[in-house]
DNA sequence: CTAATTCCTATTAAAATAGTCGGATTTAAA
DNA sequence: TTTAAATCCGACTATTTTAATAGGAATTAG
């Protein structure tokens, strides 16, 4: 799979968003602070979030970001794959009839991976930024 | 988490074997004939398996491995386990008490991982390489 | 003996990930 | 109108991880 800190760094930096929801614009700057995660960093990804209207932002002195969407209305799921492009346990090409190692037929091992990437999937999709920031609160 | 092409091979030459459980002991070279894999790169992957006791080997020529236990019993966590050493999805040390970038506090998505961990874990428990030989037959 | 195999360690090659750098543009406020 | 703080953008570099190879030693059936 593809699981890794930007994908994380991702989450962590939406869920920080979500908790700071009344103070205006949030700059990457106090993100950084919060979350130890270097600016030039962030930026890369918070690219990547508003490309896919996770995020809107304001620039200038003041500026920042902000939530597109309610919490409640955001899953884990899109952040993910907004910076991670994609799960993907299979080794073949997904939409392809070859399987892997360009064979005619499916490997053994294909359903596996297939279901794996369901199961993730499932998880990822089920879970809203705002259940994280209410768990903070517990 | 860390799913790379060594576990896939793993699963595949584990499967491989179950499925040829009646020939006697099976040759790396005809593993790596029939799933497109380099001996030696197979030869890495069926020590880690043989430390674990899920494969067994005879030296010398004609030599070869098998499993050591039933494919009923050889789950695909054993497996991947075996080869991948751990699934991490926690960026922290899962029992130390502090959290990642050595902060006092579990960071606000600890849990999120850490729920995932066990999701993922629990799949690849649930499935038995008897499974997978069973559904190449359908 | 010989050929085929497991066994073992080390090294290299390739790819993916993480993170930096330098600057351009925008904007609120001094 | 200047300044400082911010987003925006593209390219680059460094680091780490993964994949794979190399070169033998030990074992054993035929
Ligand atoms: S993973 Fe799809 S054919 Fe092997
Ligand atoms: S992942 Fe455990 S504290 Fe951040």
């Amino acid at each position: 799979m593809k699981l890794t800190t930007k994908g994380r760094y991702a989450v962590m930096a939406m869920a920080d968003l979500a908790s700071n929801i009344n103070s205006g614009p949030i700059s990457l700057r106090e993100i950084s602070l919060r979350q130890n995660i270097s600016v030039a960093y962030l930026e890369q990804i918070f690219i990547k979030l508003k490309k896919r209207k996770l995020v809107k932002s304001s620039r200038g002195a003041t500026g920042g970001y902000l939530l597109e969407k309610p919490a409640s209305e955001i899953r884990i799921s899109n952040i993910i794959f907004a910076v991670d492009e994609e799960v993907k346990m299979l080794n073949c090409k997904k939409n392809s009839k070859k399987g892997c190692n360009n064979k005619t037929t499916k490997c053994i091992t294909h359903n596996l991976w297939d279901e794996l990437d369901q199961h993730i999937h499932q998880f990822f999709e089920k879970v809203k930024l705002q259940d994280l920031v209410k768990k903070e609160l517990n």
